[in-house]
Parts: structure tokens; C-alpha cells; sequence
DNA sequence: GTGAAAGCGCTAACAG
DNA sequence: CTGTTAGCGCTTTCAC
């Protein structure tokens, strides 16, 4: 059985191509009656318009392309990136766009995926994980003439549109809650320096000292790189420095902290606070109530694609931008309840 | 600047279009210097073939869509599906295919996703996870002509083409194991009852007990839903009935099970020995060395993308399966160290 | 080894 | 409201 074309629907329903072509778009200029028998020679038919030719004579290919760069190690380890994907697949679906996924594991794929990204007809736009400093891929198709929406704040924001959350300040807010709590000591566990969240979060986390008229202890900066693992690193370099609060720029970094502190002996929030950022439903790691950020990483994703299906509408030009808001959430881990004696979460 | 096309580079070039096809798409019949210069030009002018007029002129997209169907929900929970989907992706990008991802969360989206996967001319295969009994989106992708490999043995097997581990299989060799080391009350966690990997893992357990000559006491068989909760869940009701050792039918439901073991005071596995089934990296969500069954999730993707690309290429006729080995992984929480005096890991 | 020409199946003016 | 027509940019016979 050759496959059905327009031609073929009109030829059965008894009316030119443009015709059916109106009805399978959609468009006006077609009479209730005509529309009715066309469509329901379609549904007989059980039809379907081919997909590349529709992309080449409109130009338009309904698809957008996801780019993940290497850097992006923890997809697998950190529920963050599955919950992004989530977030922009479900927004895909909703405004019709097909959704193509480009992991980039290494220099060999990058080799690989660049051209078919750069392919015209392909993608209507681009969403890519802001990465490192230098990373090239971004640089590539900033330069290219496909709509991009970059997620997180790239290195270089001139004339790119990005979204982020408000980093700055809710590393701010977190850091500030340490210190009105009445910690002395409190230390920060950062991702890689060379990424703008964490840059972000360390500004943020200065600028809660000094909003306090306060001078933060600097060897108390442990540097990982947003895995557990880092985190757990990280926290036994902090631990002989004796803090006694730690505000880990990832749940999952915080997670590691917790199993150092614990493999020490010490007890959260009792010997050592600890903020985190995400919230992830870390439950199911540890058994402690973690205080955190709360970033809407779903909401993320579909803000993402709705910014980007805009500029490919109305034009990519100028750049624009958009920041999400974040949310403490005060639970167990940081020592508030027992100091304030709150319980439960508690929204500042 | 309007975009190149293959006309222009040839008129540059001083050849004919289908030349410079020649030479885009590798072909022989080439003369060397022709093709030097052809390639030259195509670099310095940074051209690249439209996608949508090759995939209509060639009516092949270069194209994988990947299928994850609703009851999917452990999307985000479990890594899983990170790790497949990376197997998956990467294997795509060694091919030269491009992988588009369907999430399908609700039957609104299974509405909206369904006649987009089954526009001719957009993908070349569809790999689709298998789902529960009676899912109608894998019903109804089984009917379309676009070739189709199905992850993990579905429902109906008649005719269509999946790739699986040998669940039977590996399900009896951890249990046989836990029978070996001599506990008298093994007890399971299955995933839901209505899933193919979960039915065919009771009957792995249920044959070795037959092959030991035993019987197992089928009270002890709890049903979660590979959620780590549903894991934790099912411990808990099976504590009461006393079982020595529990095979949970995957690791993070393990890691449920380890956290109600806990929370009761118990140890594992002193008081309870436990083998799951994955070997995801668990250590980050225990502290405790899981013995387990480990299966190659990445390798499992790579796997399915080739098998796939081969009924493409060779045709979907006759239906194909590929089942892959798993591994028993021993380690601590069954006991067997403590048994029989051994240490670290040790492969069945 | 190379070029001319005929589509691939659809959209989008433009007439009518 | 409907049909005619001209492409979209490439692949692919088929001559030469």
C-alpha cells in the first residue's frame, strides 16, 4: 500500500490539494460542508501529511533541538536535568513542537552533532545548557542564525537570549538565613568556578555578608563541581576548619555533606547547619529535612520553550531575557526550628 | 544573506547540482580534483544541506524517535531512564541519526504526540519503551509501517521486535544465591504485576525454588512500582512476617527497603539480607554494598539503536529479539561475606 | 565522470 | 470559497 499524499485526499474527497491542505491546517476560507467530507475522508484514510515536505515548502520544521553539552556530567546523577527535560518535552507537546535531544558526550560527538545541528530545515530553535567558560559549541551556535534560548546565563550575554534564575539573590536570601540564625562560621560549598551559577551564587552569598556588615571567613569556600560526591569532598576539607554552618550550592553537593558530617559523627543541624539549593525531593537520600532554594526547575523548562517559540515568531531580535524567582524553604537542616522553635516548612 | 543551497555552491563551483550531491553525500563517481574543489567551496562558503528537502527527496530523515510512555513516571525518580536514554543518545550520534524525544505524560499528551510520531516522513524508526498491558500507544505504533523496536518484551510479542535482558534469568541466579547462603524466609518486592520485566522476574524467582526443590511462601511476596517509596512501602508490610532475606526487583527500591529495615532498628544484612536488580550507583542513596543483579542499561540503548537501524536498512521482516546477559553482583547486604568469609565484589 | 530533468509531498500566492 | 501554479532544496535516474 503506497503511502497517501494530498493528492490522493482530494482526489477522493473530490477537491483540489489547497483544499485539503486548508482543512489539515486548520485555515479559514473552506466551507463547514466541504471541511467535514475532508475530513472525514482523512479519518477513513487514516492520512497523515508527510513531515519533511511540509517543512520544505514552509520552511517552518515544528522542532526544536535540546543541546546538553559534556560539561553536563551529572545528567545522570542529578535529577535536575531529567526534571528540566520534563519540563520543556511537556511544553514541547503543548505548543506542537517536536522536541530532538543532542547529548554532547565528548569532542567526538560534538564533531558530530554540530553540522546536523547547523543543517537548516531542521530545527526551528535551539535550546542550549549554558556551560563553562569557553565552550565552544555555545559560541558555534550563538553565531548561527537559528533562534537560541540559553538556559542558565551564558559567559557571554551580548545580543543571546537566556534564561536563569535569580541566582544572586537567592544565595542572598540562604546566606542571610544562616547568619540571622546566629552562625559565626559559615562556610560555602560552590559548583565549578568556571560555571556562572555558581559565580552567581558566590556573589550572592558576599553580598549577604556584606548586607550584614559582616566579612565572611574565605578558606571556608570548598570548591566542587555539583556532584555528591564533590559535596562530600568538599565537606570533609571544611570539616577540620571547624564551621558550623555550610550553604551547598546544590541539594545533591549537600547531600554528599551530609554523609561526610555523618561518617564524622556529627550531627545536623546540631554540630553543623546546612543550607541547600534545588530542592530536590532529597528524602529519599537522607533521612535529614533539608533546608534549600526552591527553583521551579519544571517551570524552567517550560518557560524556556515558551521564550523561544516567541522569538521564533516574533523574531529573535532584540535579546531578551528572563529571570525566575526563587524560594527558601526553611525545613530541618539548618537549625531554625530548634532555634526559633518553628516546625514544618516555613516559606521566607 | 539568504541560504545557500546546493545550486549555488555548484554555480561557484563551476559543476552541476547533482555533482555537488555527489560529493555532499560521499558518493563515487567523482573525479578527485573536482571533488577537492567542491569541498573546498562548500567550507569556505559554510554551507550545509537543507534536512527537510533531503529527507523529501531521499524520504529518509536520519531520524529515532524514543517513546516513553506514561506509566513511565520513575522518569525522574529512577536513573533508569538517564542512563538509557544516554545509551540511546549516544548511539544515535554514531550513526548519524538524530534522536527526538516523545515523553508522553498523560493521554492529552499520548493525543497530541501520537499523530506527530506518525507523520511519514519525520522519523525513520521509533524504539518505544514497553509499557503495561493494554497500552494502547505501543498498540497502535505496532500497526504503523515505520520500523519499530520495542524496550523490553512487551505484552503481545507477535510480530514485533524488542530487545530485553534475560529477566528469567538473572531473577533466578539472585535468588538461587540467597537460597545458596541458606536463608529459610525469602521474601520478594516486585514492580507492578502488570509489567512484563516484573512478571518475569517472579517467575526467575519462582524457578529457583523450584530447582532447589523448595517451595517459596508466597506471602512473602509484596508488590511496589520500582519507586524507592513503593520499596519501602512493601518492607515495611513484609516485616511482620519475618522474612530473612527479600530480592527486591530493582535498587532503588532496595534503597526503600534499606530505609524501613533502619528505621526499625534493623540491620542489613544481619537481620535481613537483601539482593536488588540494576546496580545503579547506590552508594550515594546507602551506605550499604548492595549485591545485586547488574544489568547494561547504557549498553542496552546502544544496543536497541542498532537493532533498529538494522531493520531499517535490511528491512522489520521477520520480527527480531535480542536479549542480553546480566551479571550477579555480590557484595555485602546478602550476607555472603559475612557467610562465607569473603570480601569486596565478587561476580557469579 | 558529469549534467539535465523529473520528481519527493507539501505550502502559498494568485486568480477566479 | 476554491483551484491553479509555482516553487521549497535536494536526490536520483537516465543520457551523454
Amino acid at each position: 500500500m503506497h503511502d497517501l499524499t494530498l493528492e490522493d485526499i482530494a482526489r477522493q474527497a473530490g477537491v483540489s490539494r489547497s483544499t485539503v491542505s486548508r482543512v489539515v491546517n486548520n485555515q479559514p476560507n473552506v466551507s463547514p460542508e466541504v471541511r467535514k467530507n475532508v475530513l472525514r475522508t482523512i479519518r477513513t484514510t487514516g492520512y497523515h501529511p508527510n513531515a519533511a515536505a511540509r517543512s520544505l515548502a514552509s520552511q517552518r520544521s515544528w522542532m526544536l533541538g535540546l543541546v546538553l553539552p559534556r560539561n553536563t556530567s551529572s545528567f545522570f546523577t542529578d535529577p535536575y536535568f531529567p526534571h528540566l527535560t520534563q519540563g520543556i518535552a511537556y511544553a514541547c507537546n503543548n505548543h506542537n513542537y517536536t522536541l530532538s535531544l543532542f547529548l554532547v558526550g565528548n569532542e567526538e560527538d560534538e564533531k558530530k552533532i554540530s553540522p546536523r545541528i547547523s543543517r537548516r530545515g531542521l530545527l526551528d530553535g535551539i535550546l542550549v545548557q549554558s556551560g563553562q567558560a569557553g565552550d565552544k559549541m555555545l559560541d558555534q551556535l550563538t553565531r548561527s542564525s537559528v533562534p537560541l534560548v540559553v538556559l542558565g546565563r551564558p559567559f557571554e550575554v551580548d545580543g543571546v537570549s537566556y534564561i536563569d534564575v535569580d541566582n544572586i539573590n537567592a544565595a542572598k536570601k540562604a546566606t542571610q538565613h544562616l547568619i540571622s540564625l546566629g552562625y559565626q562560621r559559615i562556610g560555602m560549598i560552590t559548583g565549578a568556578k568556571t560555571s556562572t551559577v555558581s559565580q552567581d551564587r558566590h556573589e550572592g552569598f558576599m553580598k549577604a555578608f556584606a548586607g550584614a556588615g559582616k566579612v565572611p571567613d574565605l578558606s571556608l569556600i570548598a570548591e566542587g563541581d555539583f556532584s555528591e560526591n564533590s559535596g562530600y569532598l568538599a565537606m570533609q576539607r571544611l570539616l577540620p576548619l571547624r564551621p558550623d554552618a555550610v550553604f551547598a550550592q546544590s541539594d545533591i553537593m549537600a547531600v554528599g555533606a551530609i554523609k561526610a558530617l555523618e561518617e564524622t559523627g556529627l550531627k545536623v543541624p546540631g554540630d553543623v547547619a546546612l543550607v541547600g539549593f534545588d530542592d530536590i525531593p532529597v528524602t529519599s537520600l537522607t533521612n535529614i529535612k533539608l533546608t534549600t532554594v526552591r527553583q521551579p526547575i519544571t517551570r524552567f523548562g517550560i518557560k524556556a520553550v515558551e521564550l523561544l517559540i516567541d522569538l521564533i515568531e516574533k523574531g529573535a531580535e532584540p535579546a531578551r531575557r528572563l529571570i525566575l524567582d526563587t524560594e527558601l524553604i526553611v525545613r530541618e537542616s539548618c537549625g531554625a526550628s530548634k532555634l526559633l522553635g518553628n516546625r514544618g516548612d516555613l516559606r521566607s
